[in-house]
DNA sequence: TTGTTAATGAAAATGATTTTCATTTCCATT
DNA sequence: AATGGAAATGAAAATCATTTTCATTAACAA
């Protein structure tokens, strides 16, 4: 691979090879807002990286958030979707689905509100039940703008 | 079908026929408060009820979601599962996953203030951004006392 | 430049869920 | 109680997302 890149250092400490597909895949995910799925990361490549096959998409997905430089996330039923993960703390977010056109909304309104429950959640938790707390996802649900 | 059953006029409201394969689903679901996937559902109907084949379970399972009688979830990986939803206004709960052992745990502490923080971002969320907030999902991730 | 080993791609396998279609069952109406 | 028609069912096949297998290729340390 040619040109190096602001996350090569970031591979190498977790002993993965700098590849094409990588550098490619991470790319595209950090030039998007949106939550995208295996195969749309497939199609987006494929004019440009027809070599780059479905079967590396999904590898490579999934070293991303081992590494932690992505999410993945199950939103009821289709494919699972990537985003990718703002390198600046206070960009957490949460997220708003319409149930009838799929659009899926960032938003971080009430995050200081949010961000004190889920805290104090999390003590009670750990405390009253023992558990280990290590990350939450608090979504709604209803109808967009359009869709209403 | 034989004797008749409490929720058999809801069926009737629905437009829907009271059969084996939904009064024996809806019991099984009824009458546990774990979270079960179809096959498991399948699985344990099967030695009473040979007949039922996994088909219908999932039909039926579709139709008292929509019934609002039982909740679809899908958390990450594996099958979606579903949970008999309570007639109790008050027996609201979110959930716990172990991300070791899969094990799922509902909670209701803090039920107040989550409830009070959703109420407070469903309004922002119709007002700012004109979304018809319909329903939301707390889910907490990390170790159970068994696995840390 | 080269050797080792990780990474890749194509194809096959897997697992969950849905669709198809012929048969059975429910139940409103005789 | 009998019956006709629509709804529900079960088995098998189809679909869809994801994973595994395995032979080939590419990264990169030496
Ligand atoms: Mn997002
Ligand atoms: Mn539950
Ligand atoms: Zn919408
Ligand atoms: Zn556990």
């Amino acid at each position: 691979m040619h040109g190096p890149h602001k996350w090569r250092h970031r591979f190498r400490a977790h002993v993965s090879r700098w590849t094409v597909p990588r550098e490619v895949i991470l790319d595209l995910l950090s030039r998007t807002s949106k939550h995208i799925s295996a195969k749309e990361i497939y199609a987006s490549l494929y004019r440009m990286y027809p070599g780059i096959g479905l079967t590396t998409v999904y590898r490579t997905l999934d070293l991303l958030v081992r590494m932690g430089l992505i999410n993945k996330r199950t939103f009821g039923d289709g494919p699972s979707r990537y985003e990718f993960k703002s390198e600046k703390k206070n960009e957490h977010h949460h997220h708003f689905l319409c149930t009838k056109c799929g659009r899926i909304i960032d938003y971080s309104d009430f995050i200081d509100e949010e961000l004190e429950l889920v805290k104090k959640t999390e003590e009670t938790l750990a405390k009253k039940h023992n558990f280990k707390v290590l990350d939450h996802n608090i979504e709604f649900y209803g109808l967009c703008e359009k869709c209403q």
